[in-house]
DNA sequence: CTATCCACCTGGCGGC
DNA sequence: TGCCGCCAGGTGGATA
């Protein structure tokens, strides 16, 4: 599911359930997603009080009192559900269950298993090997166009791969890149050292727009994506390229150019070439 | 440093 | 109905 909107209503949608409450037990019903959970994973966490959750890119984090953070991502189907009252039997791919002293359960689902979960310390946050080397987040205050051009400078690699690697931007993934390329008129194919000046200012309002559309509108559901209270996202309504491949542009509106699909760097790119330059 | 390929998993869909 | 290949929102390690 997941790039960064969906975390940021993943996010929002947990806070309810979680913030300010004890963790009463810790289910972990699978040794290991991604990665293996650290051995004292449910221990170090088991009676400790979720003090906040944040977010940095497509990494969630549940800051704990005392210090210890829980790191998770939801890798590409990962999604959580917060419920209340008595939780119904685990199924297959229900891997991790959090229980608060207040009843409810947050449940951790990730049918192909490519989520993590680990722990660090507030300490540690910053330098942890998954975290030290991701790049800005688009929606901190600490990024601008001046931050994106220099991330982009000298790259000879196609924008589209370069947004996707999480060390030029952190959060977005194939929907989103295709999106803010179509909304700033970029090529998907341009060398990502082009993309300066207003080109780069063009774009990076385009990757803030998107994304706090699409937190607006709960995220985009494929397939697996639902908020916590189960409602869907729905910004997959408000696609413009993203799966349109055939369909007149719905900038151009001409025959002669109808939404291309490609492949670059072994993913799906979605765009207008008349359009996009 | 870069680019490419591949592995990690499961499930849904289309074609035959 | 079954089998097969392909595809999917992500990431990171190996390789050249």
């Amino acid at each position: 599911m997941p790039e960064l909107p969906e975390v940021e209503t993943v996010r929002r949608g947990l806070q309810p359930a979680l913030e300010g409450q004890t963790l009463k037990s810790v289910i972990v019903r699978r040794a290991k997603l991604r990665i293996p959970f650290p051995k004292d994973f449910a221990r170090r966490l088991t009676g400790s009080k979720v003090e906040r959750l944040g977010r940095r890119a497509k990494y969630l984090f549940m800051h704990m009192q005392g210090g210890d953070v829980a790191i998770i991502h939801l890798g590409m189907t990962g999604h959580m559900t917060a419920i209340s009252g008595k939780a119904p039997a685990p199924g297959k791919h229900d891997h991790v269950d959090f229980c608060t002293t207040a009843g409810a359960t947050v449940r951790f689902n990730d049918v192909r298993r490519f989520g993590l979960m680990t722990l660090t310390t507030e300490e540690e946050l910053e330098t942890h090997r998954l975290i030290k080397n991701i790049g800005p987040d688009p929606l901190a205050n600490s990024f601008s166009h001046e931050v994106l051009s220099a991330a982009l400078k000298g790259r000879a690699t196609s924008i589209k791969a370069a947004l996707l690697d999480q060390k030029t931007v952190a959060g977005l993934g194939n929907i989103y890149v295709s999106e803010s390329l179509f909304r700033s008129g970029i090529s998907p194919k341009r060398q990502a050292k082009s993309v300066q000046g207003s080109r780069a200012e063009k774009l990076t309002r385009a990757i803030q727009e998107v994304l706090r559309e699409a937190i607006e509108a709960g995220g985009s559901t494929l397939k697996d994506h639902r908020q916590p209270d189960g409602e869907l996202g729905y910004f997959q309504h408000h696609f413009r390229v993203y799966g349109k491949d055939g369909e007149t542009c719905p900038n151009c509106d001409d025959e002669r150019y109808r939404i291309k699909k490609i492949v670059q760097a072994g993913r799906s790119t979605f765009y207008c070439s008349n359009c996009q330059r």
